[in-house]
DNA sequence: AACACACTTCACACATGTGTGAAGGATCTG
DNA sequence: CAGATCCTTCACACATGTGTGAAGTGTGTT
């Protein structure tokens, strides 16, 4: 009996986990149940779940699975796919370069940014007070979309590095 | 009349973008009427208005002017000023290093981002898939902080660097 | 061919958050 | 000290968005 009650701490640990991360990125702009799937397809240690799954592994209705899947599988987060002679889809985490998608959007975002404001300074002109702060915003934002956008890019590379730092005996 | 007319269109065309500008930063997290009041401040010629000020310019109550400010003083992208026999506070948007103030509070968000991955972790260990997926994300997380951390303090030179370029007769 | 199952869609109850209008408090003016 | 003005606070009406339960659709099973 022990054990289950173990593994029923566990799960309640995790569930905790899932809330807090979840929290974090619904502050960055996720809606609250594809937050929730997301952070629990990336914390439990299946690589693919179906729908049931996750309705069952988050207790929540099958309903709100179905909205949240849409949303990460639009968003790129998630990919679907479908074993042949089954009825369910599967939804996987595709963890290569997972976080260089999600920046990719992010940068999608940090554009439109750029582009509103650009349309600020052609509005007002560069002898406005207001006209120049806006130039200057749109010039930080696109410093700054080409820094992370050079980031993004070094990371593979950056994360083999650490890898085989903490590896140091696997290099033949 | 032409001028009125002219300077009404004007009024109007800066209502617009300013609601184009607010709604770009409302999808980064900010509330709807920071947002505006902020995108108002930024690219209107002014650079310090009274709460009334804000509220004609705006065309909204100066009750939703109040919060509204008072959260941008807490955020740190709007500074309060009292001018000596006057009654009214005074708000001005210290554009000096402006936006590198507000990269320190995103970067503030991805630290508790961070946080909260390692979290995590300590919880799953590193013997488990999702404990490696949650590792790989706080080092993603680590790396891009560090980054962007470097991009804001480099940013100072880099726009002097543009404005130089911009007025090459200035040299001296 | 009928059934069973898994998922999706739809309408609704619910919670959350937003801006307005009215009342209250503080500060300068006469 | 009375009056006026400006801002703030509070309660409310409103809109927005969220997850559940029930009905509908498609697919594999018997």
């Amino acid at each position: 009996m022990g054990t289950a009650a173990a593994g029923d701490d566990d799960r309640m640990a995790l569930l905790r986990f899932v809330e807090r991360f979840a929290l974090v990125l619904r502050e960055a702009g996720m809606a609250p149940m594809p937050a929730r799937v997301f952070a629990y397809a990336l914390a439990d240690d299946a690589d693919r779940y179906t729908a049931g799954e996750l309705a069952r592994g988050l207790d929540v209705s099958p309903a709100a699975i179905s909205g949240a899947v849409r949303q990460l599988v639009q968003f790129g987060l998630l990919v679907r796919e479908r074993e042949p002679g089954t009825r369910s889809d599967l939804y996987v985490l595709d963890d290569r370069d997972l976080w260089s998608r999600f920046m990719a959007a992010e940068l999608a975002t940090l554009q439109r940014f750029e582009d509103a404001v650009t349309g600020g300074v052609d509005l007002l002109g560069l002898d406005r007070p207001g006209g120049r702060r806006l130039a200057e915003t749109r010039d930080f934002m696109a410093f700054l979309r080409a820094e992370i956008d050079g980031a993004v890019r070094r990371w593979p590379a950056e994360r083999d590095r650490l890898a085989a730092g903490r590896r140091p005996a696997s290099t033949g």
